[in-house]
DNA sequence: CGAAAATAACTAGTATACAAGATATATCTG
DNA sequence: CAGATATATCTTGTATACTAGTTATTTTCG
């Protein structure tokens, strides 16, 4: 009896929609937090580290099937994570063909230098004008800590630390967003700036211009801030051709580039 | 014989890597041409233009299997487009429940009104530097016609000029790239921009700021130029406080969101 | 009749199978 | 033996089935 009753009410009341159960969403949600880590995830992690760190060079093929085996996984969670890198652009998707760890586009290195500088006065010359004492003092810590880890020659831990100068001081300027955009650029910019590392004296160098920046912020002068940071981000400028014609399979030659690259 | 040798080579050399065989990837590729469409490309884009146009209001459910049937497709690359949405931050994916249109959160509407502030001042500025004569005569051109669409009162269209303005000038200026990231950045604030357009008498201010931006651009003031697209796009800042309390169920109000809110 | 518990229905995440096209290898022809 | 053709084998793109968890509904029990 209950069941006919049931049977007829669903055939009855709404006859063709399934009638969505979910009518009203989450509340808030929408946290900065990475809810759950799915098995895409994982592997889009791993495979993205392993790019930028130059370990995968642009032009090695990515097999999905290698990928599922070594993760013991599906091919749909791999392809989810390829698919992002895709979004990313460090890998170039052939469709019928395969896919590829993509080469360096040296058009959007300039630009994303560019773009990365604008970004990042914004958030120091806001960090100037709102940066707490303790924040200040953070600051002065993770410049230490880089400090010990290029006298140890750690080059992995040094880097660690740059990141956190630069991310700190948009948490200080309060644009988290902003900081989130910039880490996107940074991806383009990662795999360059790899190649130039090993250059002799450069941990140190940085060291000294995160210094000057923090200086800067200390005093409260935004525009000598700003001026800093400039000089500390055109470091990164400085010799594309060079290395463009030590590693050429690593970069793109975009025939629109013009002669006019270093140009602001 | 042959086959022997074949066999036992690989067997030798490498014994358990499968060995791709496309060992070099195609050359250049890498073009801004979209490729080939698949399906998940059209999904993508309707509902990215739905969601952003505001007929697919926050909160809204996207169910896959109504998509699947609406365009008589597979679940694949429906839920590929949908994980492209989330990668937006149009929609926010519940596992296991759901997946819904995205509200706005405030916070990130301030950052990449901000942020796009940052990136429009580069490329107007490079602009009035290297915008050539034609180039110019174009932004006129432009205008007009965003003029004429003004009059019209075709809100579609007069939207379509605007961009291609903005468009026009990071040509003009050589950074594609950054008007990439503009783009991005836009369909954050797109949905936000749509619900304060009906302002009476808006798109002829626009009008006027964009000839305003131009003249500057003519006279190669590139300062002039960029504190005019400032002023520009500062308009957008104005209100944010009426909107979220005319509509709060579209927004989310970040705690973190402290008062200074409209500081830049 | 009302609240708690059990059940049913729906969701995203995953696994797997197949289709269509591209590349490499093997075969055939001169 | 060289070049063109045919075949086999790889790739990504898609369809479908299944799993596990969440939400809505129904049933049960006071």
């Amino acid at each position: 009896m209950s069941r006919d009753s049931t049977h007829a009410a669903l055939g009855k009341d709404k006859p063709r929609k399934p009638r969505a159960h979910n009518a009203p969403p989450a509340i808030d949600l929408h946290s900065r937090a990475p809810r759950v880590t799915k098995n895409s995830d994982v592997v889009y992690r791993d495979l993205r580290r392993a790019i930028i760190a130059m370990e995968l060079t642009p032009g090695t093929p990515i097999v999905e099937k290698e990928i599922t085996e070594r993760y013991g996984i599906s091919r749909t969670p791999v392809r989810e994570a390829v698919l992002k890198l895709a979004e990313d652009r460090l890998v170039d998707v052939v469709p019928k063909s395969g896919t590829f760890v993509a080469r360096i586009p040296l058009t959007i290195l300039r630009e994303a230098l560019v773009a990365r500088r604008a970004l990042e006065e914004v958030t120091v010359r806001a960090a100037t004008a709102r940066a707490s004492e303790s924040q200040l003092m953070q600051l002065r810590a993770i410049i230490q800590r880089q400090q010990e880890m290029a006298d140890r020659g750690d080059e992995q831990a040094f880097h660690r630390a740059d990141e956190d100068f630069h991310a700190e001081i948009a948490t200080a300027g309060r644009f988290p967003g902003i900081w989130d955009m910039i880490q996107q650029i940074r991806i383009q910019v990662e795999r360059y700036r790899r190649l130039t590392l090993p250059q002799k004296g450069r941990m140190q160098l940085v060291v000294g211009e995160h210094n000057a920046v923090l200086e800067a912020m200390a005093a409260r002068d935004s525009d000598k801030a700003v001026l800093r940071m400039h000089e500390h981000l055109n470091k990164l400028h400085l010799d594309i051709s060079v290395f463009r014609d030590l590693w050429p399979e690593f970069f793109i030659y975009d025939p629109a580039l013009d002669d006019d690259f270093l140009a602001d």
